[in-house]
DNA sequence: ATATAAATTTAGGCCGTCCGAATTTCCAGT
DNA sequence: ACTGGAAATTCGGACGGCCTAAATTTATAT
């Protein structure tokens, strides 16, 4: 990771181009639109920076068909993760910071941090390799750890499972979640589920709570 | 400070350009080409830029005669100060970083730092006045503490005195400082001084040094 | 097969920030 | 009072990054 051998600098407009590319890249080729949704730009602005991207080998580009990053582009990607998810860890723990507030500081500060800065902050930690929404933090190396996750509207209704990561950046939701002890590391089980998409009632802590099919899919458990 | 009632937001370069020439100012008017020495850039660039921060009432310019900052002006620049001096002071003393290597990171960091954090790190920190380098941090209303300083090539030769603040950025001057116990805190005694700005001998740390003028004129003692 | 809709790219503009080159202003020394 | 050189400014150009509008390509439906 972060040694690309011969690459121009990123700019902060790169990084968060490449970072969103990373995130909608599945088994296809991400879309100029997609990539325009996700950071609030026309898409001929992505064009753009399609172009200039690839002219300096961070991804590769067949027109009207999408994108792919290249390895190059895949590992400054990363490395933008293992930033954001690290400083949010660091401000969450060491700083008061709340899971649903540190979003926006970290997308700043993810751009201004030196490596030896990222990799203290790491080591003050002590290597976490999850951060507080429960999100993996790719190590230096680009490698981390994807627990078999299950959603709570697919839980086996009455098996205990720990809720392990919360996939949503919605500070409201985050704050209703929390609300509801719905962190990770909170045991849950499941009590009942309504047909159609409808909503799910679950145990945590000590208590039930009836909560929409929607944000209960965001909720991942681990088994034990 | 940081209220500025209807101030353009500043971009990060602005607020490099406002910290430079409050550094610069003195009694004087701050000229174009002090402030393109100070920030590596033509003065060309500066006269461009002084334009716009101009129009946006940061500051007040005389063509060929120089530059002053508006209140408005030097809170900001006094708020980027404060951020600096603050950061540098979190990364030592929380993060392991040394006085010679946290500029660079400091520099990067003031311009993406929240008010939030820089409270939050200010706080954790219990408000500390002065950095790692002993230069005044501003409090968030702009005022700081400035102790009367004697350098050390003015000290009465004998009287014991306490090294409050060390005036240089420079890495190597820093380390090869450092190295002799000099540092913010440490006892320090002019055991004597050659004429015509020659070198320096001081007693520190139950030893005698022998260091050049100049650097010793950036060794800024207090009483007691 | 073709018309239309959707996705994408191109074209042309704007702004901030930088530069080098040309120009203007200021001041000091004759 | 004049003039040469230093300092400061303006000018023209570049680039990154954004936009809208127009053109183009691809996908879909009749």
């Amino acid at each position: 990771m972060t040694r690309d051998p011969a690459l121009e600098p990123l700019t902060r407009s790169a990084e968060d181009y490449l970072k969103a590319i990373l995130a909608l890249s599945g088994e296809a080729a991400v879309s100029t639109t997609q990539i325009a949704q996700r950071l609030e730009l026309s898409p001929a602005s992505v064009s753009g920076m399609i172009r200039r991207l690839s002219d300096q080998g961070w991804l590769e580009h067949v027109p009207y068909r999408g994108v792919v990053l290249t390895d190059a582009g895949r590992r400054a990607a990363l490395r933008m993760v293992r930033r954001h998810r690290l400083i949010e860890t660091y401000l969450v723990d060491r700083l008061g910071f709340t899971w649903d507030d540190v979003h926006e500081e970290a997308e700043r500060l993810e751009h201004a941090v030196s490596d030896q800065l990222v990799d203290r902050m790491a080591e003050a930690l002590g290597h976490p390799r999850f951060d507080p929404h429960g999100d993996p933090i790719p190590r230096s190396d680009g490698t981390m750890d994807i627990p078999d996750y299950v959603a709570v509207p697919d839980l086996v209704t009455g098996e205990p499972m720990i809720l392990h990561r919360v996939r949503t950046g919605d500070a409201e939701r985050l704050r209703y979640i929390a609300d509801a002890g719905l962190v990770p590391g909170a045991e849950v089980m499941l009590v009942s589920r309504e047909p159609f998409d409808g909503p799910v009632t679950v145990r945590v802590g000590g208590g039930e709570r009836v909560i929409a099919h929607d944000l209960a899919a965001m909720l991942l458990c681990v088994r034990e």
